[in-house]
DNA sequence: GAACAGGCAACTC
DNA sequence: GAGTTGCCTGTT
């Protein structure tokens, strides 16, 4: 019945579907048959899909309004945040990805995919944490899609390395193992890491092993919400010794540094393509 | 078959 | 502390 719905959540110039969901934040987003975007996340399926500039989704009005919004960050003004952005090349990212959302996702679901992450491509990404659903999450419906949420940690708290040698994972596996159990323990706890600042958080987030600066910057930025967190990956590095000066200072960006990141990656990886 | 892929840990000096 | 190497696996 879900999927007849259409209800209305923002404008395209708020949100471009495929930029948000194609710029390396999320891995359960796909394009689908429709045109549009399906995936799952925060335990629901979702389609999404624009018409006539707007954008339009498959939730009831109230969980549009109460989950969705906030979960496409629509209430914070992207917009003159981005205009804070001094110098001509991040103004220049940011006029390439406007509309791109950072998403608010779960934190349990960002660490163990950006754990997954490490020395792989989106594809496999992608492939992996589907596995990792149907294997152990639990299964659901919602009209006639059938989707898995994300595994609780709770429940991969109790596996083995043997029960996720179906992800193909390698030795990742043993990473998510053990962050599973740090937070079934308490050791790591989302709740306490909100009340930190993002050195802390970051300073929490690498005693689980498997996470360096690079992904608990991501868990940060992409699973707890603090935009002042810049990831650095390959790529980002290559964008910034191009673009700014030696020795330049990312927190420089201030608060929402991580917005600038996600546009000055998105130009670095997509700029050459149309659209 | 080797090199590589959107890192990390462990080890070296 | 900066630099190197092994790690699982699938793809080119």
């Amino acid at each position: 019945m879900n999927n007849t719905l259409k209800t209305y959540l923002c404008s395209a110039e708020e949100l471009n579907l495929a930029k948000t969901f194609e710029c390396g934040q999320c891995f359960r987003w796909n394009a689908n048959e429709k045109g549009g975007y399906s995936g799952v996340a925060l335990g629901k399926y979702l389609e999404l899909w624009e018409e006539n500039s707007d954008i339009f989704c498959s939730a009831s009005p109230e969980e549009a309004q109460k989950i969705w919004r906030d979960y496409f960050d629509l209430d914070l003004d992207y917009l003159s945040i981005t205009s804070g952005f001094r110098g001509e090349y991040i103004q220049k990212c940011a006029e390439f990805g406007r509309g791109i959302r950072i998403l608010k996702q779960d934190f349990w679901e960002t660490l163990a995919s950006f754990i997954f992450s490490q020395c792989n491509n989106i594809p496999r990404i992608k492939k992996i944490v589907e596995t990792f659903a149907r294997e152990h999450g639990e299964k659901k419906t919602s009209g006639d899609a059938i989707f898995y949420t994300f595994p609780s940690y709770k429940t991969i708290s109790k596996l083995t390395e043997k029960d996720l040698a179906p992800l193909h994972c390698g030795y990742r596996a043993k990473y998510i193992l053990s962050a599973a159990k740090m937070l079934e323990s308490g050791e790591i706890c989302e709740a306490h890491l909100k009340t930190l600042p993002a050195d802390y958080m970051r300073f929490e987030l690498k005693k689980i092993s498997g996470v360096g600066d690079k992904v608990a910057d991501c868990v940060i930025l992409f699973g707890l919400h603090n935009m002042s967190a810049f990831p650095i990956d390959v790529w980002m590095k290559r964008a910034l010794i191009e673009n700014f000066p030696k020795n330049f200072n990312p927190a420089s960006f201030g608060e929402y540094a991580g917005l600038a990141q996600q546009y000055i990656f998105n130009y670095a990886r997509n700029k050459g393509e149309e659209n």
